[in-house]
DNA sequence: TATGAATGAGCGTTCATTCAT
DNA sequence: AATGAATGAACGCTCATTCAT
């Protein structure tokens, strides 16, 4: 039974309900939720306007699975990074380097700015955005951070009674720093520049929570 | 007697624009600036439409008067904050929780959120916002508070080779947990809970940075 | 049997395009083009406004069309009295008169007068319409006129060494009075009276050009 | 009691009165009634927007009295012209040529062709002014033109059984040509130009009507 | 009288959405 | 399922006109 049948069948639809999501992303990233226009949306994506009704319904449906698309993958990423810290070697500081590295990365990848653009400028029309994705997003990574540090101050290799604030402070140890070195999001930042924010932050971390 | 001349005489107009600007921050904040109406921002002031534009010519200039304002009240708090660094007692730790709240409290208040919230919506719209203001805002402040801890690592009051990261630090602590705290602005946070998270960040930072 | 499928398939866009442009027709013709409301020609088409946009993008652009739609009207019935001045029987002056007769009609064609009113009307806004359309126009059928003249001539059945000349007075004997007699198009005249004019026109003409 | 007193005084006044007239034909001529703005007229006049509604009341009486100063000089300047045919030397043909090279200045002046346009452009929307206007100016100058071939062919210096259809074709013969060669007004003919117009116009009249 | 400020009605245009094919 | 055409509700902006000084 050969795979390769169904030349454009029930494939076809999902290569255009994926080609509307990406258009969606592209489009609402560069002009935000509002000023896009479905026009534009269905342009980039090389379908006709119809379609895109047809398969979201409408716009703001549309707004809705474009960011909880993102959030999937941000949290995704986020949490890949910060699982690493559950194989300490013996060089805490340099595993905190490396893994603060990637979350730096996750911080500033596009797409992530992308979402808590759209995030901020949209959850006053759409309040319960923020409690579903920012409380499954961030939250759920500063969770799964603190569990980490939590485990690490149980191995006596931190000195941390409350792993929250800890997660807290190394969240904004790096992104802080990072919002205001690419401009919230608008210029890349040279990787040196992002590694020396990394360093301080690690830095200024252990000085507070090293046993 | 003589007070009560010029009941609404060249007093009005200059009241008519404030209440226009009040009005327009207004409605951006609660609707943002693409879905704000001008006719909204018009009712809310209390005068009529055309008036909005004898003052403001369109409606891409009253948002940035009105994120000037909002920028130049922002700058002038953070600055008085930062000010009372340079008359510093005997207990730093005591003087730098009191600066850290006051800062926190700038960084909660609704003009405030508002200010960030246009920014990083309408960027992608009108990009020279982000240099214009953000530039004249936060890193002045950065500037502002950078310059008391160097007088202060000079004074042996503290350990900061690079007051500029350092400075960079202090606010990453107060603001990031704030985000979070706050829900991007979005609620109002208990005094206890901000007090919290201002001692925490000047525990941290003391950690880093004392002598 | 047979034709009555497609009650409204395909004839339907063409028919509300042709609805839309008699409309802009009666309504640039009633109100001026300033004047003129696209609403209204709408309204007047039966048809949503957005529709008009859909069909000629902006108004200006329906003031094209509708412009060059006269005039090809125009042209065409000018040249279709000019070109029996190719078959002369014996009696030339009949000829002249019958032609010059169909030619007043012409004129007094209410899309005639129309076309004149909005050239003349907003050529100032418009200048490029003054070449495009007067050129393709009065030129062309002057031109027309011209040269049948000069075959009349070589036939030696006028004096005219300079054909031009006697087609612009031709024409000028026939449009100035009828001019003056329906106040520019304003009021109805009595067929009598237009009989007047041209017998009047090609009696002068012939005492200057009969050979 | 001398003159010279009223510095500025009900002097100026009419001054603005006057800047104001002559602004509203400049602007008018420029840009037709409609687009016309009130304030474009009150900034070429160099007064307050109020001020043109002081002396004129509303836009439409603007209109009125610019088109009412137009049509008054275009009448006189034509009676002007025409009154010459009262005292016709032996040479009639030269004076017929003088005459109308006079009526085709008259014609082709910037301010008889505003008139004009105004008229057409705008008599839809103010029906009266055709008759007010066009009579008071048009019929009365082609009266008095009638008037005087009478009197000529009374002294049988024409053969002119009805001087009113003379009168109309040697007007048509001016005009019409005239409209052709100034592309309605819009650019400038070189005086050769105009002399060869007036001497065909010339020529065929006296072939029509020489006795 | 002359003005600067204010106004309300209206206009050209856009856009999210629906319908017939 | 996909489309092209059509729609109605807004929206940003303008303009003739009025009012208070």
């Amino acid at each position: 039974m050969g795979t390769a049948v169904d030349p454009a069948g029930s494939r076809g639809r999902i290569d255009k309900r994926r080609a509307i999501l990406d258009a969606a992303f592209a489009v609402f990233a560069r002009e935000g939720y509002t000023q896009a226009g479905v026009d534009a949306i269905a342009a980039e994506a090389g379908v006709a306007k119809a379609t895109v009704y047809n398969h979201f319904g409408d716009k703001e449906t549309l707004l809705r699975r474009t960011i909880a698309d993102l959030a999937e993958q941000a949290l995704e990423q986020n949490l890949a990074a910060i699982e690493r810290l559950g194989t300490p070697g013996d060089d805490l500081r340099a595993l905190l380097e490396d893994v603060g590295l990637s979350l730096a990365h996750c911080y500033c990848d596009e797409r992530s700015w992308t979402l808590r653009r759209l995030l901020i400028a949209e959850f006053a029309q759409f309040p319960d955005l923020l409690d579903v994705i920012w409380g499954r997003v961030n939250d759920r990574a500063l969770d799964a951070l603190a569990d980490r540090l939590a485990r690490l101050a149980l191995a006596g290799r931190l000195r941390a009674n409350d792993p929250v604030a800890a997660a807290e402070q190394f969240s904004a140890l790096l992104s802080a720093p990072l919002d205001k070195r690419t401009r919230l999001g608008t210029r890349d930042v040279p990787e040196d520049e992002v590694r020396a924010v990394v360093t301080a932050a690690v830095a200024t971390f252990l000085a507070a929570f090293a046993p």
